[in-house]
DNA sequence: TAGCCATATTACCATATGGTAGTATAATGA
DNA sequence: TCATTATACTACCATATGGTAATATGGCTA
């Protein structure tokens, strides 16, 4: 029936799954304005080594990040800025919401003024 | 330091969230061609009733479709095509990376052939 | 080599979530 | 009213996942 196979469905969520975490987000953001190593993450984020550690490396097998080793520290760098693009698109579907929801209150509030 | 607050962050990742499942992306697939009642969407979806009936509910809340009830049945429409834009930004860049995996293994393979 | 620092890994816990059986609700028709 | 059909809800289980403490690894430098 579905003219998309299941195992494109598939890596289309498993791709939106990696950007569903806010850590991960902040990471990103993190990086938005070029490479940084781990310390550096750490400290832009507030969270821990481990963690940080951890979503980086999600980050990476998703290809959305690179790794590249130099000397005792290890600097990550976004691989893949169409991420912004989707975050942007996404935003102004939350503004778009805000706004109905803005427009609904204010309709329910002349109503309770009749 | 982050310019875009955690809050913003999060709602992002909320909305990344619900359409990082299958079984929801098999739904809105569905729902591509236009508004279906729930009996439709658990044939197009092989999908239990019970899971469909709670996919269909965090779409809702998520804004992503519309509940029209209409008589017995009820029918959900998609309220915001963006994101089959989103499923699309994301299927190329899943190609992208296909076809470098892909070069990757000729390099390997002409490698092999010294 | 020994020690230090940055990063990665492991093990564990707590929580969140998808799937499903069973049940409830609500509209329609006999 | 009663039965039927469509949809929603509840309770439960199994699994997945985020966070973290502890430990391991690996490259520097003295």
């Amino acid at each position: 029936m579905s003219q998309i196979p299941i195992s494109a469905l598939t890596q289309i969520a498993d791709y939106f799954k990696v950007l569903s975490e806010l850590s991960r987000l902040q990471v990103l953001c993190a990086l938005k304005d070029g490479a940084k190593n781990v310390t550096e993450i750490i400290e832009e984020t507030s969270l821990g080594q481990a963690n940080v550690s951890k979503h980086l490396k999600i980050l990476t097998q998703a290809g959305i990040v690179k790794r590249q080793p130099q000397g005792v520290s290890v600097y990550y760098q976004i691989t893949d800025p169409m991420i912004f693009n989707l975050c942007e698109l996404v935003c102004q579907r939350l503004e778009i919401q805000l706004q109905e929801q803005s427009q609904a209150l204010k309709d329910l509030d002349g109503f309770r003024q009749l």
